[in-house]
DNA sequence: CTCATATACAACCATTTGGTTGTATATTAC
DNA sequence: GTAATATACAACCAAATGGTTGTATATGAG
């Protein structure tokens, strides 16, 4: 399983990106589904311009993508992303339990 | 496996919280092994108030918790709420593969 | 008791964020 | 060709963020 690092910038980016729970909706939109940046602004009480700043943010964060069709930009979520964040916090999840079996260690000798 | 909901605020907090290398770090450190807020003050090239602050952002989110110990406080990590976020995460992921899935039955459809 | 240490928190400031409106450009429809 | 549609982007603004310094409080050491 190789996987490509991310700078602490990249990682950030991707953070921050999730930290809104109206990019999180259009992760998950895009994600089901082919949508269109209209589409997207459809679904929100803001400008089509807040929306179209939403998407630019995600895509800076690698989260999705967009694809020219004519003069539509196709939006597309971006699984592989999503799962490198996973792959991040089992990381520290994994810190975690090392730290539980060095305690386990550690209470086996005690009981010698 | 009960998970108490989260709200949007609150998942809002915990990604704000992670999209940053500092706090990032200070959750690794106290993941690892008990830390007081000070040896974290000292890990880092800032006031001891900024890290303070780091540290109430990271609390506030549930990704860390303090407890005193004399005039000291001790911060830990919180692993339940790294793993709340990779169920988050887990639940994009099967939205991506429930897509794939229809568009593997229309595949099988077409070649009838 | 006094002094040093560990923490908390307020006030302040520069930068970033998340929205707005307005304008420009490319593509499609008629 | 002209009009309508889809997108892009700049300029602007209020609020939030991430740092600072200064002050207050509680605990531990001598």
């Amino acid at each position: 399983m190789v996987v490509y690092e991310l700078s602490d910038e990249q990682v950030n980016k991707v953070f921050r990106a999730l930290a809104d729970a109206t990019r999180r909706d259009i992760v998950r939109r895009t994600l089901s589904a082919e949508v269109r940046v209209s589409d997207l602004a459809a679904a929100y009480d803001m400008s089509f311009a807040a929306v179209q700043k939403h998407v630019a943010a995600l895509e800076a964060a690698g989260l999705v993508t967009k694809i020219a069709r004519g003069r539509e930009r196709i939006v597309r979520g971006q699984p592989d992303t999503i799962r490198h964040v996973q792959e991040l916090l089992t990381a520290y999840e994994d810190i975690w339990r090392q730290r539980i079996s060095r305690l386990d260690d550690f209470l086996a000798d005690e009981t010698d």
